[in-house]
DNA sequence: GAGTTTGAAACT
DNA sequence: CAGTTTCAAACTC
């Protein structure tokens, strides 16, 4: 029984290395390419210390050759294939998918990207390009774990006139809402922001529930029946 | 352009 | 797996 389930966890052992040299193997002929077309239009990266055989390069981690870029002493080249296959072993090991897009589409139906692993700002507010997400310009997502996110979906000026344009067709002034309908509508976002923190969710989640909560409540404002 | 800040990746 | 270090890009002055 044990030996069995021993054998088995080393088959996925095997599996896993050849899938990872297979992939090794992909990514070295890749970056061949690209390098020989060299048609590619890419940032140059300017690594000084990691020979750009690490993620830290942009040009690695995207799985090219450095081509016209500033680097020094650089071993992403068709000179360097071993070592760069070797590098790319290393990163697949720890990390299977190290070098997937980190920016994955949404599942069907669902038109909003998101990042792969979320971002772990916490100085920048997801508000700079130091955020992964900010640059790949998305909003941040549950699987972030930020703090202090300002990276969420909001209503622009132009929506809100959009939205008083269906509601004047209703007979509803959206500026003119009673102070007791906000007064509700604060009880029930607090609530909710109230219940995220008992259940330790992370900032970032907690204020996208709470844009939901305001969803419904804006639903329960337009159409009081439902 | 030099120095600082930032967060991902790598390392321990 | 958490804490620390290294790294290169983003940013500020």
């Amino acid at each position: 029984m044990e030996s069995a389930s021993l054998c088995a966890a080393g088959k996925d052992t095997i599996f896993q290395a050849a899938t990872n040299l297979e992939e090794a193997a992909k990514l070295v002929l890749s970056g061949n390419q690209v390098a020989s077309w060299g048609s590619k239009t890419k940032k140059p990266c300017n690594c000084t210390r990691s020979q750009c055989l690490k993620l830290y390069c942009d040009c690695f981690a995207n799985g090219d050759l450095c081509n016209n870029c500033n680097c020094s002493n650089c071993y992403n080249n068709t000179e360097h294939g071993l070592e760069r296959f070797k590098a790319v072993k290393a990163c697949l090991d720890r990390n299977p998918d190290a070098f997937q897009p980190k920016i994955e589409k949404g599942k069907t139906g669902d038109v909003t990207p998101r990042h792969h692993k979320g971002c772990n700002c916490k100085r920048s507010g997801c508000f700079k390009n130091y955020c992964e997400c900010y640059e790949a310009k998305i909003t941040c997502s549950s699987v972030c774990k930020c703090v202090g996110c300002k990276n969420v979906k909001s209503l622009d000026f132009k929506s809100l006139m959009n939205m008083q344009c269906y509601l004047d067709s209703r007979s509803i002034n959206l500026f003119c809402i009673s102070g007791e309908v906000v007064e509700a509508t604060c009880a029930c976002l607090l609530a909710q922001a109230e219940e995220a923190e008992k259940e330790g969710c992370s900032t970032c989640l907690a204020e996208h529930r709470i844009i939901e909560e305001f969803g419904k409540c804006l639903t329960q404002i337009l159409h009081p029946k439902v």
